[in-house]
DNA sequence: TTGATTCCTGTATGACCGGTCAAGTTTTTT
DNA sequence: AAAAAACTTGACCGGTCATACAGGAATCAA
């Protein structure tokens, strides 16, 4: 019996945090930073307010956690991107990550766009390290490419500025897709049929021969 | 003399409310609705606060106004898009005139991503009206240039949602890109780069030759 | 000139919010 | 079993906000 139990109090931290979390992710995106109010986050757990301040001690420390917490998501959907991998494989397999990180972190996404928005007041260290240096690394796998005459002497930053755009578009302004959908939310086959048009149009521009 | 003179109230009123909306715009992006305080937008205009609710009775009403404003260019943006043009040429104008907004109403698509990423509260009626029946006659256009074998068979509503995305990125994320820019503004020469790369990218995916 | 209208702005009000605190309960440790 | 630590919760506080209002100034119509 000398495993570690986690005890009853360890385990129900860690799911109150998850829970937190969760809601507090829907309530950011849906009212922003400032109309997102401790009670309603606390409200959607079905706790009291000082519940939330327990586990959290104040509202920006919170949210800071749900960015950081989707930076890191969006980071490791797009690692695959290397220079012994295919070009066109590669960046259809990243789109398409990404188009299904669009539908399952439908809130993540919404709260960094406003984030971002709003010229990164919290996380603004984040994009002078973590991201700019991926970044750099990912334009020089996408150079190399070209060098290598794998793909059309494109500007990389800007295809990995409209993958991002693109991508991220089915999730930010997914509620206006939907009302140009009678009002009705994408079925699994409509996220295919985005998934296919979105690849065929980014990456027929890429590619050298238009077989795509 | 019978020409409709103004008047100097008249005249008072139109510049104030022009101010007041050019604030608001600014505001209002970069806080969002909530954030948003009536004394800023009033300390930006250099006017007491109760002088802004004179003009405009509510904050939801000043802010309708100012996301409505900007629903109208950006739909002017676009009504270049007729079956008697050119499809590469009416395009490539068309994602020209949107990265001009993208510049020079930075604030106003930054507001309108706010809205549409809160689900629209204020302005849902625009989306199913104006935005909708002005989407699906564009769609008509395009897919009838591709009935006409001017155009690759893409899908004309998701080429539309990728002009819109990518063009918007460089106003909505222009804060992340200045940032992947070493913290400097984009100049003259950037943005022309963005125009020719945003254009390349998109339009060499739908024309017949790839000689876009 | 005069009466009415429009404009301007300081003050008041009621609602809400983030954060604090203290008192009670449960779990863990010794 | 008893002391300590961790958790839960309601009440409270200082501050901000949108909005209402009232009284005075400027403008307009006659």
């Amino acid at each position: 019996m000398n495993k570690p139990e986690p005890g009853v109090q360890a385990r129900n931290r860690e799911e109150m945090t998850k829970r937190i979390l969760a809601a507090a992710e829907r309530v950011f995106a849906e009212y922003g930073y400032s109309g997102a109010s401790i009670s309603r986050i606390a409200a959607e757990v079905g706790l009291p307010k000082s519940n939330v301040t327990y586990y959290f001690e104040t509202k920006e420390e919170l949210y800071r956690q749900v960015v950081v917490d989707i930076f890191n998501v969006w980071r490791a959907a797009a690692d695959a991107i290397y220079v012994e991998n295919d070009p066109i494989e590669a960046l259809s397999d990243y789109i398409d990550s990404k188009l299904d990180l669009a539908r399952t972190r439908l809130y993540g996404s919404k709260v960094w766009a406003n984030e971002i928005i709003q010229r990164a007041p919290i996380v603004q260290d984040y994009l002078e390290g973590e991201l700019r240096t991926w970044t750099e690394d990912r334009i020089k796998v996408i150079d190399t490419w070209i060098a290598k005459g794998q793909l059309r002497p494109i500007s990389a930053r800007h295809l990995l500025y409209a993958i991002w755009a693109t991508t991220q578009h089915y999730a930010d302004f997914m509620h206006q897709i939907t009302t140009l959908n009678d009002g009705k939310e994408y079925s699994d086959q409509q996220w295919e049929e985005a998934k296919r048009a979105v690849k065929d149009l980014l990456l027929s521009g890429v590619s050298l021969n238009e077989s795509g």
